[in-house]
DNA sequence: CTGTTAGCGCATTCAG
DNA sequence: CTGAATGCGCTAACAG
């Protein structure tokens, strides 16, 4: 009747057998039983509904089948698309996933950690907001294996896997370049704590002038509208055709916001982001973007967890995906408005 | 060196008591030991980094400190509101949340639940996606407190926890009966699995009349823009001052873009959600919305869930919550487009 | 107040 | 191929 309370002991004995056999049954020590057996295991576990409590068996040397992962703000939209790709992917290798959220708070941080650590995960998959080198350090030491999921923590030599952020600013440069835009606006969240927005800055700031193009950066404290008009506003009225480029998905939204307070024309003034969301293609005339392979991250972040638990641990690997881009209206000096729709947008 | 490698009795040992002391410093009974010893129990811990292992714990009867959660589709931002609300609710009681996606699929559906149970949770946040009927049942015949989100099951009785569908259905033709709307369109995705999709419906069909409005329903398969097309152009050149009413932010997204494409003027053609969303406000001249209380909601059904652990089961309870209208332009028939801005739009 | 004794449900030696 | 025995790390009576 309950699922998970017959045990290990009721199935032995419905079979007529022993403990350690319905053990062998469900572990992967299945093949070295006798069919005629497995047979009555078989239908004694199903008659009895068991499943083994995976709690008793963690604590031996069976492994959790648990993974941890850490996010730094799960209510960004980006972050979910990892958590469903790092998801499926632990699924189809009979893994769980427990998610931890931490609200972008470095202290909450180290709790949940520590909470992951609790529990006995197999591995770790982190999103950090902070730079938690100690609580990382000692975990690593402790032999859990870790990956670095989009952002980077300052000397933990650890797997890092995330966007090619190198290649995702060159790509919109010379995007934004070929739609002959010549000077471009950069606009960041505070790069202080996040490795990715620091990569993609600098990036930013090196291969801007060889592409001719005129740069400008802001690197915001807050994404209030507050905090972009006057800068934006001096930028839209700046010479050259202008465009302006969103370092993720929150600075576009701020920014849209901001084009729209302002009466911008998306196009004769470009905007472009990196992150894809929903509500992109549908702000006309469609704001370009660049789109993170959100699944392929997430499983190669898994995969790369399950390489450490094999013990072939290939030396640390940095793997970089690369952006899709999708070219919209937003970057479209001459929009042919009329014949513009979503579709078409989705379909660079 | 590792966080949770230390165990008790090396606690113990080094603190030179046993082992009951030590777990009774980090259960409920530190009360009763001598300022003494937990200041011994104190350094040793603190020296060895030591943090119980919450699987072994689990496994007597001291609790996993676990609760599951189960969501129907996690790249649903409201469903991911949800999970944060929880989230939250959850940590400050001392739980940690393990939280499983369905992406909808049934199927899905019941093997997370049993990996779940697996995982002994004290408890289960579950929203569903199909009638998970059978497992649901045994699950609570096997004494597992339950809390349904947003949606019920059919016959199952537990806690159900969710919006007022009723007084959101009321409140939304109200608004629109007041902004001079005279036919109403309700969309929907396809009400057969979902109750608060039935609920939203059946109160719409009821109430439209009452109110003097003209009704007419749209039930969605397919979310794709064809299967929206006919029936909204048909609907937006129907007599009197026509609006649609959307069932949730995923309906609300189709027919954002049903209206570009059509090139109907927001307003004009009234617009109105159930959910609000990011980009809700950004959609000149803004899409009037009804926002859901998630994480009072979120924060409902934790407190539902440990009032049954703590056995003071006060009958099978139903929390409805109120939404709060964010009244935009999408709304507004002669819409003052020239002063209207974002900020303004946010607060009705 | 504190230490001692049993298991929780399972995986794993080790013998048959 | 199979069963009996031991212990994972912890909590819960039970005695002092």
């Amino acid at each position: 009747m309950s699922p998970s309370r017959a045990t290990l002991i009721e199935v032995a004995t419905l079979a007529e057998t022993s403990k350690s056999s319905v053990s062998r049954f469900f572990g992967t020590e299945r093949n070295k039983l006798s069919p005629a057996l497995c047979e009555r295991i078989e239908r004694a576990a199903h008659t009895l509904g068991y499943r083994p409590n995976l709690m008793a068996r963690g604590l031996k040397g069976g492994g959790s089948r648990l993974l941890g992962m850490l996010v730094a703000d799960i209510r960004n939209p980006f972050s979910v698309a990892l958590v469903h790709g790092v998801e499926q992917a632990a699924r189809a290798q009979g893994y769980s996933l427990i998610v931890c959220n931490t609200d972008n708070d470095p202290a909450l941080e180290q709790t949940q950690l520590a909470t992951l650590a609790a529990y006995q995960v197999e591995g770790l998959v982190i999103n950090a907001s902070g730079q938690p080198e100690a609580p990382l350090q000692t975990l690593m030491h402790s032999g859990v294996p870790l990956v670095l999921l989009d952002r980077e923590v300052n000397q933990l030599k650890a797997d890092v896997i995330g966007l090619d952020n190198a290649q995702a600013i060159d790509m919109a440069l010379d995007h934004l370049a070929l739609q002959g835009y010549r000077s471009v606006l950069y606009v960041s969240e505070s790069p202080t704590q996040a490795s990715t927005r620091q990569a993609r800055l600098i990036r930013f700031k090196q291969q801007a002038r060889p592409r001719g193009l005129t740069r400008r950066t802001l690197l915001l404290d807050s994404l209030e509208l507050e905090a972009v008009m006057p800068t934006l506003k001096a930028f839209a009225q700046s010479a050259g055709p202008t465009a302006v480029l969103c370092g993720n998905g929150n600075v576009t939204l701020a920014l849209a916001r901001g084009f729209q307070r302002l009466g911008l024309a998306m196009g004769q003034v470009g905007l472009m982001g990196i992150d894809e969301l929903d509500w992109c293609a549908l702000i006309a005339p469609g704001i370009t973007t660049l789109a993170q392979p959100t699944d392929a991250i997430g499983a190669a972040a898994v995969t790369c967890l399950l390489n450490q638990l094999k013990g072939t641990t290939p030396a640390t690997v940095i793997h970089r995906h690369a952006p899709r881009l999708l070219a919209r209206g937003s970057t479209q000096r001459s929009p042919t408005l009329s014949s513009f729709t979503p579709e078409q947008a989705n379909n660079p």
